[in-house]
DNA sequence: TCCTAAGCGAGACGGTACGTCTTGTCTTCCA
DNA sequence: TGGAAGACAAGACGTACCGTCTCGCTTAGGA
């Protein structure tokens, strides 16, 4: 993977700028294959070389912002909470235009579901640590991690979905004060 | 609505029964309109002359379900709380097959979406109520049903992820004390 | 067959009406389905639930021709011969821009190909009928019929690649003296 | 064309092996560049360089083969025949198998074409030289010519479809027959 | 009792996007 | 330096659904 052609590299960022491109403009749901391969100047099979399908695409390029989430996060004076959320909330601030272009779409599902899924672990291995000292469970350490990450998701859309009335660290205090429970 | 031709219904009735049989067969997005005809035996312009999409008749079968949720809510004996869950854990129990079938289709995310709104809506009101009486709230009530709703949404999809490993009171009791702070 | 909807009777002779503009206006080869439907105004679908392929639509359009081609040939003064050519030459004469513009092309050896099976036919049974009489053959049936069928269609090539030199009757004169010995 | 490259020579002759033993696999029009090339081992630029498409390097296989059959041609007792039809219908024979598997394809009608062509010239030098002593033609020369060898291409094709059922003598011999008059 | 309009089944249709396939060009790298 | 390897742009293909439409049939409910 790291020994990628050099060609290829160029055609897959092509593909995502494309991508990125086209939602802000449109919207997710509204892009075709084919609008992505005329706007990134790519024949339809390299695209199917690369991709499965439009989704693969997105989900694909979830991995880099992933990164650059760990990035924010890792800065996170809160570090010690169960899911340093401020990281999250700064990152999708970054990103606004994009996430606001996706409300509403079947794509914003896939980049949801996908973030759950990585926030759900992290929680995880994060109530793990700590569960080793305090012993007060009478709820599952799986439970408590999807009830975190699901909770932050839900804090996160209805932020977007309201316009981002707060800035992100107020966002992020709410939020851990409204799971010091958990 | 009350007027609607006694044909009507029936085509109706039998759509929906269409729409159930065929998502526990093959799952949600498997299912196409000429499926929903072919099994209904219902012409094709009928179709379209009742429903816009197959979300669309997804989505009315909901309302359904929704008033046959709300009477589960109001035997709830912990109506005080601000989302009485056991209605809601109970409801899902009982239809766990459907919903089981749904998961990882596209139409899991219409109905969470439906049920989130609903339950925001309901845990706002209660909020509301409540607050008239107890001013403690650096954080808006907006946000607060979010959360609520949005927790409540992820802990289900944890319980059915995991084929429900607890019985919906245990479930419904964790919830609430997950939520206290909130 | 007879009792065909109207509808499709009608989709059925626009896409034949294109095929026959486009094959004139740049020959068989260059013409795809999607101009084909685009000149016919008919949806991509419509075309292929009628039709196989570019080459069925050609092929069932013969089948109109050799409907014509029958009439000329049994108006043929000569119709005591094992095959009435004039009639073919008349009919291919009446037709020459089409059959011009389709050499060089592949589907001129479909069109071939299929004349010649139909001319084989019946100079089979023509030779059959005779057979009971005249008694002479060392050479099967068979053997004579595709020879004179198959001579018929290189006589017309020529004719055709060398822009009909010679009126349809002169030609067939030629072919009735060419195969006296069959 | 003499002065080639050793290696050339040997990239071509590997090509035309792969096309024959192909065709034989799985007929002609199964056949892609990309199964030509990795049957014979050879790069896809290098097929390029050498031949502009399948249809060319099929062609260019039936020089090797003409030669071929211009040796049983003159080794033919009949040759002051107008076509010395025994050479053709030995050389088919004792290629019958790759002839078989041509039939039906797209490829057949090529080499049809390009024998027929041969073919018409040797028939038009023959009636030319015979001309000049007996001059009986109300037919032109060309029009003889093609009607020879288009014939003697029907009965072959005959004579292929019905897996040669008489042996080259003898179809040498009813050809003579059914072209007396010619 | 008729008759007239709505509801309906059947399914043809135009349209859009899909994922596959093959072609011929071009670039890179190796022997 | 020529050829193998193979990424690539281009674009046609046949398939799958969609939502609209026309057509008769049937089936009440009002005249």
């Amino acid at each position: 993977m790291d020994t990628e052609d050099r060609r290829v590299r160029r055609t897959k960022e092509r593909l995502h700028d494309a991508l990125m491109s086209l939602i802000e403009e449109r919207g997710y749901d509204k892009i075709t294959v084919q609008d992505l391969i005329d706007r990134a100047d790519v024949g339809r099979s390299t695209f199917y070389s690369h991709y499965e399908t439009k989704d693969d695409l997105l989900i694909s390029g979830l991995h880099r912002l992933s990164d650059d989430i760990e990035l924010h996060m890792t800065d996170d004076p809160s570090a010690n909470d169960i899911l340093p959320s401020l990281g999250v909330f700064r990152h999708v601030a970054d990103h606004h235009e994009l996430f606001k272009a996706m409300i509403g779409s079947r794509g914003i599902d896939l980049v949801m579901h996908a973030a759950r899924d990585a926030l759900t672990e992290r929680a995880k291995s994060n109530i793990d640590r700590r569960s080793s000292t305090s012993r007060n469970a009478a709820i599952p350490a799986d439970a408590r991690a999807a009830f975190i990450a699901g909770s932050l998701m839900a804090f996160l859309t209805w932020w977007l979905d309201n316009d981002r009335p707060h800035p992100p660290d107020q966002m992020a205090e709410m939020f851990q004060q409204l799971t010091t429970s958990a």
